[in-house]
DNA sequence: TTTTATCTCACGTAAAAGGGTGATTTTTAG
DNA sequence: CTAAAAATCACCCTTTTACGTGAGATAAAA
């Protein structure tokens, strides 16, 4: 028989490590090898350590899960972290795998459930749970959808967002007043809009600036 | 010796409710009686069974659980209710004691702090973890720091975020557009902004309309 | 009852936004 | 290298905001 998995539990929530150690622990399959509740413990770790996998939280107290996968990953290029979120944001599952975690989890996901994206995950591939998949879907076409802007037009939506009128965004762009202007119609006509409160709404709805 | 503490655990993630029931299972003064995914089952629940305590969730999937604690101490006036939050956010905890909740925990808990709150509720006093307190206490400061409006200036800034000119807010409300514009002025004032931006940032960053 | 707050409306002015059109330069990508 | 996209600026006109000031009507609180 091999060995069983080495599993890393990286989550700031005490329940959460119990949880998935209560649920995991008539598994010989899976070995829990090491919990992190934050960033800086779970760097440690790895320090003396290693892990086949990594249950990654996403809200983390000092890093971002999202950000840590991308350190982790730059260090140790064959690890195999998985997700693990309370929400099932499109924003954060598009960004998660695009830092180069081999699967998400939902921290409603039953035993089963962790067990297979485990095993999946350990055998090369990828596992999404559906949920997360969906919202993913849903993510990347909504992002298709969503009307593309300039550099220039993003620096200018800030700056309205801010506040500022045309005036001081020219002023602090070093641009012309009417180039503002332009820019800002641009945007409207882009976005669909037709006033500043529309527009900010926009951007609000839509998350718009995760985007960009 | 006396009967256990029965326990009712509400919480959508069953990594949770496996969690506190490891953290709990050598425990002799506190049994889980119950566990609920969502606010139905939590209901159903209530039909025929009974609790001393329960461990509530805020974000349940059919209801939020600052509602389905309103909704049981109204049935079940004597219930204890323990709010189980991931996040300190001073407004969910404002409401949760407001609706009559004992005691408020984060989910980063330890078992010592769990049992202290199980304890300290079962025993009619209220508990509220020391990061939910800073969060309330900071949060009914924040509030008591905020500018004040009156109804109707709500009504205006409502629709004044939601994109409406002034011309559009006076037909909708009946009035003049010329008030419509004294109570967008008063606004501006009372909020110390000078221009539409601003003010929606002022909303947002505030989570003003929460308050109102 | 009397004060106070709220809601209402009006007038006027200056600034800013909203909308259209067109044109030049610079950057980017095929 | 060349076509397309982006960024820049200009001018016009209308509408809307922004800001000030004042004031009557009504409802709420002291």
């Amino acid at each position: 028989m091999c060995d069983p998995i080495k599993l890393l539990i990286v989550d700031d929530h005490q329940m959460i490590i119990e949880g998935i150690q209560s649920l995991l622990e008539d598994q010989l399959t899976v070995k829990i090898v090491g919990t992190a509740t934050n960033a800086k413990l779970c760097e440690q770790f790895f320090l003396t350590q290693t892990a086949d996998i990594v249950f990654m939280d996403i809200n983390l107290p000092d890093l971002s899960g999202i950000d840590l996968t991308a350190l982790l990953l730059k260090k140790y290029p064959l690890l195999n972290i998985i997700a693990l979120s309370t929400f099932t944001q499109g924003t954060y599952v598009r960004k998660m795998i695009e830092n180069g975690a081999k699967g998400y989890l939902l921290k409603n996901a039953s035993k089963f459930e962790i067990l297979k994206a485990i095993e999946v995950v350990y055998s090369g591939q990828k596992y999404i749970s559906p949920e997360a998949q969906e919202a993913l879907n849903y993510e990347l076409n909504l992002q298709n959808k969503l009307p593309v802007i300039t550099k220039r037009e993003k620096e200018v939506l800030v700056l309205i967002i801010e506040g500022l009128s045309n005036i001081q965004i020219a002023e602090k762009l070093f641009i012309s007043i009417d180039t503002v202007d332009s820019h800002r119609k641009n945007l409207y006509s882009k976005l669909n809009v037709n006033n500043t409160a529309m527009l900010i709404g926009f951007v609000n709805e839509n998350k718009y600036l995760d985007y960009l």
